[in-house]
DNA sequence: TATGGTCCTTCCAGTCACCGGAAGGTCAAC
DNA sequence: GTTGACCTTCCGGTGACTGGAAGGACCATA
């Protein structure tokens, strides 16, 4: 298989293909024109990255993912705590989010969105408390 | 004032303030010895940012609120405009932060978290929807 | 056989919003 | 005069790619 092939069904572009050879992710083969050779288990490795992305864990952690995948007498603990630790990340990320998204939309909701001036949205990051809801 | 002041008053740190000042957000005076010297103007503006900042907004949004935050006879809709685009924008994070969420906490729940190999976890990242409950 | 188009390769640079550190100048206190 | 804390600029790195240029490879058709 040629790269843009193992990468329409990885669901992957060719570009972040290389990219996770470049740093040690994966290692095609190499045919005599110097093209990138992917056998099945690249694919399975790659459609495998792809899904672990998918789920936001980061290089780091698919690399962590794929040695514990390969690794037959892993502890599905190890795992699990793998797993668990993303799970706080995220969230972390959605409480994050959601405050501003609260404080955001108080500000907003206090705006009238006409052709005046005045501005709560504007006043309230000029001077918190002060504005108006903050 | 100094940066490392102005960068306590305003919750910055000084590399932060000359970043911003690398990409013209703001336009501190000189001293005679090279020294940035900052006013109450800029302090105010510095507060601004920062607060725009945890608020999630980007850089150039920053600029844009700041042109706003400015410009006397701007209407109040345009400002409402950029918020609600950026509350759209923290909406769709969290929702593609919950979807993470909710994948992954079924493959957790899945998973036996103990010594021995069998994994949902790594076996839902493999092929999803044989695994167990992607 | 020429030619065109689509693939492949490497390498370089850019993204975003900074952060760390090195090398060197300045200032205030003791 | 000598610390030590501050300031300056410049360079490089972060994460996970993405875009583009320059050049080689392959295949089908005229």
């Amino acid at each position: 298989m040629n790269i843009k092939e193992v990468g329409q069904k990885a669901g992957l572009p060719a570009k972040t293909i290389r990219y996770y050879e470049e740093i040690g992710l994966i290692r095609p083969l190499r045919g005599a024109n110097g093209y990138r050779a992917f056998r099945e288990a690249d694919l399975h490795k790659l459609a495998f990255i792809g899904r672990a992305r998918g789920l936001g864990f980061t290089i780091e952690e698919c690399r962590r993912l794929l040695a514990l995948y390969d690794d037959k007498a892993r502890a599905s603990a190890d795992v699990k705590a793998l797993a668990e630790g993303h799970l706080r990340d995220i969230a972390a990320k959605i409480a994050a989010l959601r405050a501003m998204e609260a404080t955001l939309q108080g500000l907003v909701q206090a705006c009238a969105g006409d052709a005046r001036p005045d501005c709560p949205i504007l006043t309230g990051l000029a001077a918190p408390g002060a504005g108006c809801c903050d």
